[in-house]
DNA sequence: GTCTATTTGTGCGTATGTATA
DNA sequence: GTATACATACGCACAAATAGA
């Protein structure tokens, strides 16, 4: 017995074995197992620690290949595809790409869909207008270093920034085309963090594994008078990025 | 075709599909799906609007009831157990027992364990002290109208808190032990916020489904004068807790 | 260059869990 | 409840690639 004690896997839980493997070794890389040459344990090893059968450690493994966490080679072992997991601040003066501008060379948004409707109750809230009025809600995708980093749903006040749609696909950025209506400067209000797992589109457009989780923060930005100018959800992928709140 | 249009669901994701729909149907309440009456859509028409098996969904809704999420009554029907979502307010002044003060009528902090260990790296870092120092750690568990909302593990610098776990374990608040050794008053320097499926003894005494996510909170607390009292990670479990960053 | 140990890749038979009809 | 199909997990064996002696 010179296996590491490890905590057993958990059967029948309607979690197949193989991903709460592969969890485990996701979070293990997070938390620094592997630092010294970003090499994991032979698959009989970690079969033997894990307490379950070589195929299944390889379908976990496998999964994480797929995902881009890991790197096996034949004959050599199974190594760490290194990332940085990107920190993402959040203060009064948040904006999604100052933000990440020491982390990432290359910071990217793109505007996936648009559309004009009538603010429900909870959004009318937000922005401070009369449930029903005209909104436009933009679905966007941001990208660090060519990895998908958040999607974010944001809804405008469709009469002050009717062409916000077209000047974010232009730019590529809010703060640009906050600043085409007007809006010089603003500041966040309010941020609410959860988490849940990612679904639906999400999973495609932030390239997550099915049971992957999303940070959701619903946020809330207004201009220097203190009028609300957007309000958004916007879903983090959990294992890619990290929310610093500085107080 | 009268059942609403729902996106599918995934299948071969190593996650079953029972387990699936019951993170929907949970997901579905948070989001206030069943607000009127809190009763739940009959079996059959749950099926048909996943486009699966009747009995899948009873498997969904067994665990569900399992974990207290719902409520099942033979020949009436399915229906949501109520409880709310403790919203945590971050900011400099960030204490647990205070923050939940109008949400919840009776908060209690409990000392699982603690123990006296020398500093890692990353602990020393965050306290300011050499690698190797002595500190003191706390296992603590927090409970909101009896239902458990986070894990902690909290260190403490060992020679200016040597007493820390009894006056915790006396006063079950972090604010009133610190004030037994000399602070009395304290900030919240830094928040660092991420999510990942729980874990080990967190699933058990978080009272958590295995698959089940927490919003791990690190964070640093120093005393006025801006020296580090309390380098913490708290886990919170998500399906309970919202994260609250004002600014 | 050859042999050997190590490590990942592949195949197959069996048992059990999950989902459908 | 029963029958059927597929996914998951295990055990064993062997092939292929690599690294070091």
């Amino acid at each position: 017995m010179q296996a590491k004690a490890v905590r057993p896997m958990e059967r029948k839980t309607g979690i197949a074995l193989w991903r709460q493997v592969a969890d485990r070794i996701r979070q293990g890389i997070g938390a620094g197992d592997y630092e010294g040459d970003g090499r994991l344990p032979p698959e009989t090893v970690l079969a033997e620690r894990f307490g379950i059968n070589r195929h299944t450690v390889r379908s976990a493994i496998a999964a994480l290949v797929q995902e881009g966490v890991l790197r096996a080679e034949q004959g050599r072992g199974t190594f760490i595809q290194r990332r940085r997991r990107f920190t993402y601040p959040i203060s009064a003066r948040t904006r999604f790409s100052e933000g990440l501008r020491d982390q990432a060379r290359d910071r990217r948004g793109h505007l996936l869909a648009h559309a004009r409707e009538e603010a429900d109750q909870r959004i009318a809230d937000a922005l401070g207008i009369a449930p029903g009025s005209p909104v436009i809600r933009l679905e966007t995708l941001s990208e660090a270093d060519g990895r998908p980093v958040s999607r974010a749903t944001s809804w405008f006040e469709a009469e002050r920034f009717s062409g916000i749609a077209d000047a974010f696909a232009a730019s590529g950025s809010v703060t640009l085309a906050l600043r085409d209506h007007g809006v010089d400067d603003y500041f966040r209000k309010s941020t609410v963090v959860s988490a849940r797992h990612a679904e639906g589109a999400d999973l495609a457009d932030l390239k997550l594994a099915p049971g992957a989780i999303v940070l959701v923060a619903v946020a809330l930005n207004v201009d220097t008078q203190g009028r609300p100018v957007q309000f958004s959800e916007t879903r983090f992928a959990a294992d890619r990025v990290e929310l610093s709140v500085i107080g």
